[in-house]
DNA sequence: ATATGACACGAAAACGTTTGCGTGTTGAAA
DNA sequence: TTTCAACACGCAAACGTTTTCGTGTCATAT
């Protein structure tokens, strides 16, 4: 086992100085061809590689950014993360991944934990909690530290930064008109409770749409789920108390459990009821019918918000313009197999 | 905007030295009372935290491990990630993602890029790729060079490390024996081509139970898929060519690709055929029928590896036994709808 | 009055880099 | 022979900590 060389060892075992070889490594031309050949040529040998930690020291800059997400189980975190990375490496910066459990305090200590030194900035999508909560102030110290945040999908108006979101109520809009467009009338919302900012907002667009066709907004037929475990009853329920032409549902799992209570009452999709959902998952592609849904592009999404973050990283000692923008990426409907 | 203030900053301030006030945050006993509590005000009021790289680089330790993962999509490996991130936290650890994308190329860099000094040890599971070339260079020079490897799910019998694995062959026996004592004779197997580990190790499991139960291993219903992309048509052939009573997947994609083409031509789950899958993920609990499969508890395995990672970590400067363990993660069989 | 010890604090090295500047050694020009 | 520039290299500071080892100032004991 060979332990890291470091320019101290190479500098004594070539009996020159540390800035010798240092200087030598870079091919400065204070150098001469001679030792700096021999320099090279030992470290190669020895497969010297600079100390990342002492770089990251001297230069007070990690190259390195967190992403916090509440769950990584979903799968349009994961896509989003991917993106993250993807253009990260590009630009030599590496990932912390970490999950805040939709948890207001599991969000503020790894924020606290990480915005000493260990990284040059935040991406950042809010924690249910922490939406249910309002409560910015890790988010809003990190910042004022200077160091730069963007927040993407959950974000707030509260907190003034780099954003990068899709406009969910346009989505919802859309993806209502198209059932409208279809002919139907009775169509029904599964949401969430509305301090969720995005379910919230995918309200909005569905009832502006409703209100837009001059059909009428039935309360009847808005089902907000609160328990994020026990809702298959209510969407049981939704379905069989009301005889709904369509579903508009702002996730995967509301969408699939829709067809599922569908599927075990004998409702043929999409004949006797179309479904569309929101998140271009992999449980719309491979569920049976196949979901037609709102595609985010978290891949995009994660991508723009990692080039937005290093973009300002990178141009920190310029001018510090202070205008922060908000990205929106567009949005597709996937059509599958359970709308007809 | 208040940057971090430094101990430095803080001493010039106070008008004493750097080590008083460092000795003075530490509640040292060679500081008076007083200084001690005007520096812990003072500190407190600016808002001082140590600057973590200058620590990583003082103690040698960065207090970070890195996981790199083909995938970060596939739902196994997001668990297996959250599992990790649970442990790590607990023990101070911070968590960077890495993902090879299946390349060979992109899981080398990623580990040339960390292997500097900026973790403390990896978390691992092979690429296709890497499997395929049986390439594992770079894994035996960041090991030579004293850093802690552990491998899982994806592992590989030419690196000696530590381990944490599920037994392949024996839970994919269990789950074909599970379908023979349901009285079926014609099990299907739906895997991929030998080079991925899991699945010729899934395989072999298949076949040992059919003989152990005297069936005869028919070579025209073991389905290797090679292009993972398009493989619709070779599932529905399967199906329709043969009158199958079973089919066990050795993942969940192939498993409700073939309940796809079931239902696509009018046979019954589970009346007319029965399927298990690999891998309890979001696919099989939301797919209808749901599917019945093999459970791997990623989270469990991430935490254990995790652990593993640590504790070699924390005994670094102790007995180097070297005496490398592998662990197993038992797996369970899920029992849901698409078996009878 | 002197020695002793506790007490409270500071200097400096160390972790591994980079880099501006100073300096000793050349050779050639004056 | 003197002067001066070019050359090739080393010194030292800096990034922000921690920690060992002094050291100066007292009060107390002898």
């Amino acid at each position: 086992m060979k332990r890291k060389v470091t320019l101290k060892e190479i500098a004594k075992e070539l009996d020159v100085s540390i800035s010798t070889v240092s200087k030598s490594l870079k091919n400065s031309l204070e150098i001469s061809e001679d030792t700096r050949q021999k320099v090279q040529a030992f470290a190669k040998l020895y497969n010297y590689k600079p100390n990342n930690i002492a770089l990251s020291l001297k230069n007070r800059k990690t190259k390195t950014i967190c992403i916090i997400i509440p769950e990584i189980i979903h799968h349009f975190f994961a896509t989003v993360i991917s993106g993250v990375e993807n253009v990260a490496n590009e630009n030599g910066y590496n990932v912390i991944v970490c999950l805040s459990d939709e948890s207001f305090d599991k969000e503020v200590i790894n924020m606290e934990m990480l915005a000493n030194g260990s990284i040059d900035g935040f991406i950042l999508s809010l924690s249910k909690e922490t939406q249910q909560k309002k409560d910015f102030h890790h988010i809003l110290e990190v910042i004022n530290q200077g160091m730069p945040v963007v927040m993407f999908d959950r974000v707030t108006n509260d907190i003034l930064c780099d954003k990068v979101i899709i406009d969910d109520t346009l989505a919802a809009f859309n993806a209502t008109q198209f059932l409208i467009d279809k002919g139907f009338k009775k169509i029904a919302l599964i949401t969430t409770v509305d301090y969720v900012s995005v379910g919230k907002l995918r309200t909005v667009g569905y009832i502006k749409a409703l209100k837009n066709n001059e059909l009428k907004v039935n309360e009847e037929i808005i089902l907000k789920i609160e328990d994020t475990e026990h809702f298959e009853s209510s969407i049981e329920n939704l379905i069989l108390n009301n005889e709904l032409d369509a579903i508009f549902a702002v996730n995967e799992i509301f969408a699939v459990t829709a067809i599922k209570m569908a599927y075990k009452h004998g409702i043929k999709l999409p004949d006797d009821l179309s479904i569309i959902g929101f998140t271009d998952g992999i449980i719309s592609k491979y569920s049976t019918p196949s979901i037609t849904t709102v595609g985010q592009n978290g891949f995009k999404m994660g991508g723009k918000a990692a080039k937005m973050l290093i973009e300002r990283l990178e141009n920190e000692q310029e001018v510090e313009d202070e205008q922060y923008t908000t990205e929106v990426i567009e949005t597709e409907l996937v059509e599958r197999e359970s709308t007809k």
